[in-house]
DNA sequence: CTGGGGAAGGGGCCC
DNA sequence: GGGGCCCCTTCCCCA
């Protein structure tokens, strides 16, 4: 990459966000800008339409209705400059001043007491995120609400796959088993939903709660009292949103018998999930904001801390980040302390760190450092064995190989030898082996001759014995039932072991490869627990060990057996 | 196709 | 816990 290409730069703000919700909530206080007020029971809340159409899901349905059929709007210049009040006695005053607060700071402080009302306020609004939180901490199950029409339904699949296929070239694996638990608590079954108020409120699609019509502008509010609350759940809703705090609720902390949820609800593009080794696909990043262009505001998800919120209900004022964190983005587990800014910038694209000679920006301070060394001409890494000097120890190390001759990667088919590990999985994935592999099948019947009885092949890549050299001329390509099991047997140390064996007569082959799935299904084989020696150990770093490279074609094994 | 250089990202260790 | 430093792995690019 080299500096001052003409491609886009990104230059995020993280804080971005936060302080644009703090300065409409500061408006909000104020007064200032409020085009919207919503009364309960004669306590009056000045607000933004814009901030509650994005928060709510009622008034969204309710707003877009009214851009929609602008001239008709009852509140008055739906999408123009004009002020509606919009009764909603139906969510206790406290409840929706809390609603509010939650909607202009992403955090929702309420009392225990008053949760059910914030419950059925966040029901009527459409408040996802808020609705599963308190039924996280009350201990209820989903499925009462669902404001996702079915043509939004199917609109947001649409979205989905097209989100699907921009990101098409994703090296990933799709987590299909989160995405069908995901989507599937978007299709939950829309049972009962009583009506909203007294004021209309048939179903989908929304109308207007029968604002009160006064079209002033509203003062701001103080403090509303807290009468009884009557039951006119709203009917309404459309869903359009999905990802923004659906499961938001969960990293809530109990703060003097109320109820604190922090700002990940709000401002994470993704609710903090339980520890999984399965990864977020990249299409679920996209499709949780993160690809979309926006820059989020990411914050950091400790694992512990959202251990214990899902467990819901929460005590501590709020926990500390453990050392391993997940990424809110793409679950990633990021191990080791302050390591999560530094994985989070992969997704910002911040590169705060500028080379002041070239300019070229790095995301990381010591890639910069080392990239400085370009500039210096400093190569901190000499061979013992020849002037050259190296900017990095591993290409010293590479270099290093070549004095030595030593080429400890070595084709498990073609039995061909590479310096460095990239340079084999290349030379694997390629086409260049696929003929010796053809030549290297291994004759099938009674004839078949893979082995001697109690034949052993071991040794490193390179520096067979002439007599393992022979037995591998001997025995061409056996390792070649398996592309991957061959390498059990050429680990540089004493590394794992290969037998082919005849059984009694010779016609079964038993490969003490590990349990394999087996290319060739014609013919038996048995993979046996042979417990690898030098899978663990034989590399003090445990990097290159050809037996944790044979580990980890096995995985790519299963991988591949999963894409097809 | 292969060898080599370089960048990016993750983890370990330490302060 | 955050950050610096280092090492390792993987990938991309170029000759």
């Amino acid at each position: 990459m080299s500096p001052g290409e003409d491609g886009l730069i990104g230059i995020p703000f993280p804080e971005h966000s936060s302080e644009i919700l703090f300065r409409l909530n500061a408006q909000r206080r104020a007064g200032l800008l409020c085009d919207l007020t919503l009364t309960s029971r004669g306590a009056r809340y000045p607000t933004h339409r814009s901030v509650m159409a994005a928060v709510s899901l009622y008034f969204r349905g309710l707003f877009g209705a009214e851009e929609g059929a602008e001239a008709g709007g009852e509140a008055g210049g739906g999408g123009g400059g004009g002020f509606s009040v919009c009764q909603l006695d139906c969510v206790a005053p406290d409840a929706l001043g809390a609603l509010l607060e939650f909607a202009y700071t992403a955090t929702l402080t309420i009392r225990s007491s008053g949760m059910r009302d914030v419950l059925r306020g966040a029901q009527l609004l459409g408040i996802q995120c808020v609705v599963d939180a308190c039924r996280d901490i009350l201990g209820e199950t989903a499925g009462e609400v669902e404001w996702e029409t079915g043509e939004e339904r199917v609109q947001a699949e649409r979205e989905r796959r097209v989100e699907r296929g921009m990101k098409k070239g994703s090296r990933r694996k799709i987590d299909r088993r989160r995405v069908t638990k995901v989507e599937s608590s978007h299709h939950q079954p829309l049972p009962h939903r009583p009506n909203i108020n007294t004021h209309q409120h048939p179903s989908t699609p929304p109308t207007h709660p029968s604002p009160v019509q006064d079209g002033a502008h509203s003062h701001p509010s103080t403090r509303p009292p807290s009468p009884e609350q009557d039951e006119h759940p709203p009917t309404t809703g459309q869903n359009g949103e999905r990802k923004q705090g659906r499961d938001a609720g969960r990293g809530s902390t109990a703060v003097n018998g109320g109820v604190h949820w922090p700002q990940e609800c709000l401002l994470a593009p993704h609710p903090p999930l339980p520890l999984s080794d399965d990864r977020l696909s990249e299409d679920e990043e996209e499709m949780q904001g993160v690809g979309n262009g926006g820059v989020p505001s990411f914050t950091s998800a400790p694992l512990v801390e959202q251990e214990v919120a899902t467990g819901a209900g929460g005590g501590g004022r709020k926990r500390k980040s453990q050392t391993p964190q997940q990424c809110p983005v793409c679950q990633k587990i990021i191990h080791g302390a302050g390591k999560l800014p530094r994985h989070m910038r992969t997704h910002t694209g911040e590169k705060p760190f500028e080379c002041s000679t070239c300019g070229v920006r790095f995301t990381r301070n010591d890639k910069l450092k080392i990239h400085m060394r370009k500039h210096t001409g400093e190569r901190p890494y000499p061979c013992p064995h020849c002037p050259a000097r190296f900017l990095h120890s591993y290409d010293l190390k590479n270099h290093l190989s070549l004095h030595s001759g030593a080429r400890p990667f070595e084709c498990p088919l073609c039995h061909k030898a590479f310096a460095r590990e990239d340079h084999l999985q290349r030379h694997r994935k390629g086409l260049s082996c696929l003929e010796v592999r053809t030549r290297a099948r291994p004759r099938r019947g009674p004839g078949a001759d893979h082995g001697e009885e109690g034949r052993r092949v071991r040794g490193g890549g390179r520096g067979y014995s002439p007599d393992q050299l022979e037995n591998l001329a001997l025995q061409p390509h056996a390792s070649a039932f398996h592309p991957r099991a061959g390498m059990v047997g050429l680990g540089d140390g004493a590394g794992g072991q290969m037998l082919f064996q005849k059984e009694a007569d010779g016609e079964q082959a038993i490969a003490l490869l590990g349990p394999h799935r087996l290319p060739y299904p014609g013919l038996l084989w048995r993979g046996l627990e042979l417990g690898v020696r030098g899978v663990e150990g034989e590399e003090a770093g445990g990097g290159h060990s050809p037996a944790l490279q044979h580990a980890r074609w096995e995985e790519e094994a299963e991988e591949d057996e999963e894409d097809e």
